[in-house]
Order: C-alpha cells, then sequence, then structure tokens
RNA sequence: GCCCACGUAGCUCAGUCGGUAGAGCACGUCCUUGGUAAGGACGAGGUCACCGGUUCGAUUCCGGUCGUGGGCUCCA
C-alpha cells in the first residue's frame, strides 16, 4: 500500500505497487506523456521503476535538468544502437553526455567518414520513429562480464570488470540492441528526436594517448526541435565571433606558416596590445610592483638548478652558442630570482614585487595551436611577489583585489575561482608541498571568494589558483593565477636576512591576471564580438567628409580629435557617405563623424555610433568629451547601448 | 605528438570524370561631389600549399612533407 508524497506535499495512496509513470498517469495525462523518469527519496530512477513503499516522488520530464541530461544521454545509446545496426563489428565504449550533448566512442577498424555519420544519424531518425520501448534489465557483475565478452565487446567487458565483484549491473535494451548503463533511461525511444550528429574525432580510450585511437562522434540533442535549432543557431553566432577571423576583417594581426604559434601584429592589433599592457603597468605600479625586463636566453645549468629542465624540458627550445646550452625563456621565474639575488635583500623590503611583460616561448605539440588562444610564443602580465610565509595570505587578498578590478574594467564580472593542487610530476618533498597548499588554503580562505577544487593540477613547484571568467556568451576562459612556491627560492639559493640576523629563503608568489596577452585578446575580441569596448578600439572615430568641400574642416577636425588624445582616422575618399559609413561600420569603429556643410558652418560634426545610433551634431569639443567620458567608463558602464 | 578533414586570386568560394582555371568582394584607372550600411565603367591579379610518382600530359589520380580546422593529450 505505498503512500507517495509529491514535491508540493500532496500524497496519493495506491492499494499496490504502481511504477513512476502510473503515479504520473494518476496525475495527468499530459504529465503521463511528459515522465520521463522520477526522482525517488533522491534517486533518479526509471519511469518503469516500481514503488512497492511508501516514498517521496518527483517526476522527471524534460523541462529538469536531468531531464534534459537523460534525453542526451538516451540519444548517445541511441547513436551506438544506429552505429552497430550498420556496422555490427563496430565495438561500443562509453558515451557521456557533455554540455550541450553527448559524444559515444566506438571502437572499428577504419575511422568513420562524413558519410557515415549521414547514415547514422538517419538510422536514429528511423529507430526514434519507431518509439522502441527501453527496458532495464540486471545481472550479477561476472555474469554481466561474461556477457559482453562473449558478444565480442571486450571495452565493456574492461569496465565492468573495474566494478566491484559485489555490485549487480544493469543493462538497457531497446529493440534488438543491448548496451551496459547505469541509467536511468528515457521510457522510450520516441521521446528522442531533437538531436544532430555534429563531428567526428579521434580519441584515445580512457583519455590515454598511450592507448589506442577509439572513433568519437559528437552530437547534440534536445527536448525539442525549436531548442535544437536556437543551439545551433547560438554556434553560428560563435563561429561568427571567431577571433581569428575577425582579427583578419579588423586587421589586427596574422598568422604564417614561417612562424607557426606566433603572431604578427599589425599596427591597429599593436595599439590595442599598447593600450591593455599600459594600463596594466600602471594598474601594478600602483601597487607596489616593480617593472624589469629579464633575458630571453638563460644557459641549462640555471634551469637544471630551478627545476625546469627536469619537470619542463620538453616545452623548452634550446639554442646554442660557443659549447654552450641555452634555452629560451618558458617563463619568467629564474629571471626574476636572479634579479632578487643582486644586492643583499632584508626582510624589510619584503614583501619585493617584480613584474615583467615577459616574452615566453613554450614549445606546444602542434595540435594544441589554436590562433591566439594557444601559441608558443606569448607574453604574460607576469610578477613575482618574493615574501615571507606569514605574508602569503595578505598579499593573496590584495593580489585577488586588484585582479578582480582589472577584470571588471574589462567587463568581465562573472569570475570563478579553482584551487590546484599538487600534481604527479613535481619538485620539492611532501612536506614542502603539505606547507604550500596549506598556506594557499589558509589565504584563499582569506579573500573570502568561494572555490572548487582543481586537483592534481597544480604548477610542478607549487598549488595554485586559478581564475576562469565566463564571457558574454557562457564560455569559460582560465586566465589568473596564483601560485604559491616554497621551493624555487630554495634551489636557486635566494635568501634574506631575517629580522633575527638569520638567513631565509622567501617564498615566491608567481601571479598573473590576463595570463596570456595574446590570448586575452582573442578572449576580447570573442567576447565583444570584435565591437570592442571604446577605450580599447584601435581606431576610436572616423571623421568622413560628404563631398570635397568640407575637406579642410574634416582634417582639422581630426587633428582637433587627436590632439585632445582621441585614436582618430580621416576618409577623405571619393565615396558616398552611405558607402564610409558601411565599411567603417564593418569595422567596428565606435565614432561615426559626418561632416557636410552644415557641420563646417556650426564648426560640429554630425555624430552617429557603430550601432547604427544617431547622437546628432555635436561641436567639436563636445564630440571629444563625450569620447573621453566612454573611454574613461571602459568596460563598466558603457555608453552605446 | 596522435586521429579525421581540408589547402584554387588579398578574402569568401565555384570548377576541371587528367588537356596549365572562374565568380563576388577587395585592389588600380576613369566617370560621378553624392547627407548616414554597397553609384557606374573598364582593368590588373593565380607555379591551383610544397616535393616526388603514375601518365604523351597532373591543379585534378597516388605517396610524402608542411600548414590549417575539429577532436584527443596538454595548457597561459
Amino acid at each position: 500500500m505505498p503512500l507517495i508524497t509529491l514535491p508540493d506535499g500532496s500524497q496519493r495512496s495506491f492499494d499496490k505497487p504502481v511504477t513512476v509513470g502510473q503515479v504520473a498517469a494518476s496525475i495527468g495525462a499530459g504529465l503521463a506523456r511528459a515522465a520521463l523518469a522520477g526522482e525517488v527519496d533522491g534517486t533518479l530512477v526509471d519511469a518503469s521503476h516500481l514503488l512497492d513503499a511508501d516514498a517521496r516522488l518527483r517526476i522527471i520530464t524534460s523541462r529538469d535538468p536531468e531531464g534534459l541530461e537523460m534525453i542526451r544521454h538516451s540519444t548517445a545509446h541511441l547513436l551506438a544502437q544506429a552505429v552497430q545496426s550498420i556496422y555490427p563489428d563496430a565495438q561500443v565504449t562509453i558515451g557521456p553526455v557533455i554540455d550541450n550533448g553527448f559524444y559515444y566512442d566506438f571502437a572499428f577498424k577504419r575511422p568513420f567518414t562524413p558519410e557515415d555519420l549521414e547514415k547514422f544519424e538517419a538510422r536514429m531518425q528511423e529507430l526514434a520513429k519507431a518509439d522502441l520501448p527501453i527496458h532495464r534489465r540486471v545481472l550479477p557483475r561476472d555474469e554481466a562480464a561474461a556477457h559482453f565478452r562473449a558478444i565480442g565487446e571486450r571495452y565493456k567487458a574492461e569496465i565492468i570488470e573495474a566494478i566491484p565483484q559485489a555490485e549487480a549491473i544493469s543493462l538497457y535494451g531497446q529493440g534488438d540492441w543491448e548496451d551496459l548503463c547505469r541509467g536511468p533511461h528515457v521510457p522510450s525511444t520516441g521521446k528522442l528526436g531533437a538531436f544532430k550528429l555534429m563531428k567526428l574525432a579521434g580519441a584515445y580510450w580512457r583519455g590515454d594517448s598511450r592507448n589506442e585511437m577509439l572513433q568519437r562522434v559528437y552530437g547534440t540533442a534536445w527536448p525539442d526541435e525549436k531548442q535544437l535549432k536556437a543551439y545551433l543557431t547560438q554556434l553560428e553566432e560563435a563561429e561568427k565571433r571567431d577571433h581569428r577571423r575577425l582579427g583578419r576583417e579588423l586587421g589586427l594581426f596574422h598568422q604564417q606558416e614561417e612562424a607557426v604559434g606566433s603572431v604578427f601584429w599589425h599596427p591597429k592589433g599593436h595599439t590595442l596590445w599598447r593600450t591593455i599592457e599600459q594600463y596594466v603597468r600602471s594598474r601594478l605600479a600602483n601597487d607596489g610592483y616593480q617593472e624589469v625586463k629579464s633575458p630571453q636566453l638563460l644557459d641549462r645549468s640555471l634551469w637544471e638548478k630551478s627545476g625546469h629542465w627536469e619537470n619542463y624540458a620538453e616545452h623548452m627550445f634550446i639554442a646554442e652558442s660557443e659549447g654552450r646550452m641555452l634555452a629560451v625563456k618558458p617563463m619568467n621565474c629564474p629571471g626574476h630570482v636572479l634579479i632578487f639575488k643582486q644586492g643583499i635583500k632584508s626582510y624589510r623590503d619584503l614583501p619585493l614585487k617584480i613584474a615583467e611583460f615577459g616574452s615566453c616561448h613554450r614549445n606546444e605539440p602542434s595540435g594544441a595551436l589554436h590562433g591566439l588562444m594557444r601559441v608558443r610564443a606569448f607574453t604574460q602580465d607576469d610578477a613575482h611577489i618574493f615574501c615571507t610565509e606569514e605574508q602569503v595570505s595578505t598579499e593573496t587578498v590584495k593580489f585577488c583585489n586588484l585582479l578582480m578590478e582589472v577584470y571588471a574594467d574589462f567587463g568581465f564580472t562573472d569570475v570563478r575561482v579553482k584551487f590546484a593542487d599538487r600534481p604527479p610530476q613535481r619538485a620539492g618533498s611532501d612536506e614542502i608541498w603539505d606547507r604550500a597548499e596549506g598556506a594557499l588554503r589558509e589565504a584563499v580562505e582569506a579573500t573570502g571568494l568561494a572555490y572548487t577544487m582543481n586537483p592534481g593540477e597544480g604548477a610542478f613547484y607549487g598549488p595554485k589558483l586559478e581564475f576562469v571568467l565566463r564571457d558574454a556568451i557562457g564560455r569559460d576562459w582560465q586566465c589568473g593565477t596564483l601560485q604559491v612556491d616554497f621551493g624555487m627560492t630554495e634551489r636557486l639559493d635566494a635568501d634574506y636576512v631575517a629580522e633575527d640576523g638569520s638567513r631565509k629563503h622567501p617564498v615566491m608568489l608567481h601571479r598573473a591576471i590576463l595570463g596570456s596577452l595574446e590570448r586575452f585578446i582573442g578572449i576580447l575580441i570573442e567576447n565583444h564580438a570584435g565591437r570592442l569596448p571604446t577605450w580599447l578600439a584601435p581606431v576610436q572615430a572616423v571623421v568622413m567628409n560628404i563631398t570635397s568641400k568640407q575637406e579642410g574642416f574634416a582634417r582639422e577636425a581630426m587633428e582637433f580629435l587627436k590632439n585632445q588624445g582621441v585614436r582618430a582616422e580621416i576618409d577623405l575618399r571619393n565615396e558616398k557617405v552611405g558607402f564610409k559609413i558601411r565599411e567603417h561600420t564593418l569595422a567596428r569603429v565606435p565614432y561615426l563623424l559626418v561632416a557636410g556643410d552644415r557641420e563646417v558652418d556650426s564648426r560640429s560634426l554630425a555624430v552617429r555610433t557603430r550601432s547604427g545610433k544617431d547622437l546628432g551634431v555635436m561641436p567639436l569639443g563636445e564630440v571629444a568629451a563625450r569620447i573621453a567620458r566612454d573611454a574613461a567608463a571602459r568596460g563598466r558602464d558603457l555608453l552605446e547601448g
């Protein structure tokens, strides 16, 4: 006689055991159709799950996050069924849900082709249309393993054999096809249909590059066609924001094969670069950092002492001269330690903050390179804080405040913090790591920021905080970092005289806010879809004449704006004003300034923004003031709608 | 580095079932002096990524190299 309690507190009693689906049906026909699964006393179960005792029940539909996840998971199964119905000798492995969709990895004798993808999708549609009921059965572990071995599914068998022996294994079947799965799943394949297979890729079995390569099929799945279409449209939008395309179209930079993984910054791109660099420079100076410049090439012996040679050699570019082996710096820290070591330092000198816009080279695998986002030559807004163990907390708090301020100026306010602890390959004893992690934990608690753990992802020399910012279309980018290093100064023999006259090795905080300037600029371009805020726009205003009659005044106006600190250009070409407006709008110039006869007479300009807003005619001084006001707000309070 | 796909004019892309290629935009010249997202005419521009092989002949077919894209791995 189960008594079922629903989320709204209402109760229903039944005179015999009922399934989740039957409870839904007792509430209404619409809910019965929509019901995908249930949550019984906090555990997700299938709609066919039999309730034989009192329970709290929540009916899961596609409107619940869990429901959407199930749709994706079940669609992954549908894909596997389709693939195996077409290629019976393809072996299934795993098919998890990911953001916006799912993937499924198959072992197959040859790579899948785009034509295969079409076939798979068509078969999936057929199977969905057939509305096959999905049912669950349970086997003891050993029996399940033997079953999968018997039907030649060795990857599945391997997965099962990793599960504790006492546990029972559930299998889900639809039609004549069956797969190992924890579940739950939607009640039938007819609940699926709004999906699309997106792409093919290779992926290693268990994510290990020493293992064999599997064929991964990516797909997306949604509760209905409308949401699917909205997602596909959004993807197109993201493509339009691609910084590589915009970088070319806006004349910011280019890359070519003679310098793989490096960037050729064009005048406009470098203007943007300098604006950012000068801004960060002033923020750092305000916070007591001293800027330096350290050498690009440093002797191997230094890298051996710092631990890089042992832990980072595969990423380093090597050069040779007069029989000495040199390495192009992949990081700035050893150089900064050498600067610290010049002269005797006292505890009174701490914290000592050394900053550098450090140009680093790392020999990244070719497959990792991607536009500005992943390069081999990049520049960090890097700095090292030499301090005592007691100062770690306050310095961390100060740094986090600065970082949040800087991000806000760039218009990023959604920032997440991750705590990455000791990686498998590392320098220093466990005892030192215990202390470093302890100090960093205490420091991050002192900031009051919420954080999540990122196990095993620390730098080889210390644990780190990672600062992840979310962009305008919801993508996450790790930019800032703060790393606590208890070992580097000892390895490089850097010390200071403590209050009691003894020599001590300072703690080093490695920190960056933007991370790589190259990458940060890429993020800015995509975040703003090329419409950089006025303070960053390489060209802030273009003055254009309507006929050649206004040429003199247009020149005068442009010079005036330049003298007022506006990055202004002039367009005197013999073209119609509509043509010029179109071009500079597409070039994302924030302010389009037109000089016709009327404006010449009143020594003013007709002001239009790149978003098409007509701000009317303003005297020259007012135009300059308006642009200056907009630029001064940085990314915080944009005037433009 | 690994898997798959791709590489034709500055850009976006057609095309050649093997007979050295075409459009639009951009560029140049000329006409047009036009008030807020494309005025018109003419013209120039390509070792079809690179290196080999097959062939009478390769941009096209085959192999390799390099690069790019999407993944994997890695990561700022």
